[in-house]
DNA sequence: AATTGTTGCAACCGCTGTCAT
DNA sequence: GATGACAGCGGTTGCAACAAT
């Protein structure tokens, strides 16, 4: 174990540390990490210097709301592959799997919910029963579907160990677990499909600010083009690519 | 105008996979 | 092949901003 040389910082970056890691991965790459936190000064460690560069400085970042097309590609994305955000992420140029995964956590649900308010107003079966049931009474945890779902993320067990409520808080006030957000979800593919065509390739190559340093050929989107087009090619045949 | 509730986002934590020794 | 260090990933938390009452 390394001794920590003073305190290790946490919390929020300020603007210093943010032009000090810039500059110090400008120099080293974004590989090192734990050796940009030592030569850097930052008393940060190496995995929050590397968030603080992945989620928040790095150049090719796109910011704002997520365009209509790439919420379709992130359902599209979520159903074939689950959470694999950073997976999700590359498919995506310009954000992050943070992004992703933050958006699909409140949008995500929200739609959700509000679709099966409008749906099922009192649908009895797998809404009401094991929504509230799932959050209040860790006893009937995947009762109603018998599996521990990968989609169950933060989901009611999580917050029924650490006694937390924020899940019910956040979504699940209605006691709406993310198995359940997931199956309307999947139920909505289709449709969202539908209404995929052109848009979607425009957004496959969108409008990337082209970064002040060549990260082009070595950071997180390296493998987007070739890695989309295969996805693309695969999941809709080659009409978005063409166009 | 003040209070309360909700949403969105940045950051941390723990675990896992990979690579070097 | 075993071990340790590091990078990366997914889940979770905390807080500020915003909206509703």
């Amino acid at each position: 174990m390394k001794m920590m040389q003073d305190e290790i910082r946490k919390g929020p970056w300020t603007e210093q540390e943010d032009n000090f890691l810039i500059n110090f991965v400008h120099l080293f790459g974004d590989r090192r990490w734990d050796f940009i936190a030592k030569v850097s000064g930052l008393n940060r460690t190496g995995k929050s210097c590397r968030l603080r560069w992945v989620n928040y400085l790095h150049p090719g970042l796109k910011r704002g709301k997520m365009t209509p097309q790439e919420e379709k590609l992130v359902l599209e994305l979520h159903a074939k592959w689950g959470n694999r955000w950073s997976r999700i992420a590359r498919k995506l140029p310009g954000r992050t799997d943070n992004e992703i995964k933050n958006y699909w956590r409140t949008h995500m649900r929200k739609k959700a919910q509000e679709r099966k308010r409008t749906m099922s107003p009192a649908s009895p079966s797998s809404n009401s029963s094991s929504a509230s049931n799932i959050s209040t009474v860790n006893s009937s945890l995947s009762v109603e579907t018998g599996e521990a779902s990968f989609y169950d993320t933060g989901g009611p067990e999580a917050s029924v160990l650490q006694g937390k409520s924020s899940q019910e808080v956040h979504g699940g006030e209605t006691g709406y677990s993310m198995d359940d957000i997931w199956k309307d979800i999947e139920n909505s593919i289709e449709p969202v499909c539908d209404g995929f065509s052109e848009e979607g390739c425009n957004f496959s190559c969108p409008s990337v600010v082209s970064p002040p340093w060549d990260y082009s050929a070595d950071t997180l989107w390296k493998i987007d083009e070739e890695e989309s087009k295969m996805l693309f090619t695969y999941e809709y045949g080659t009409m978005f690519l063409t166009g």
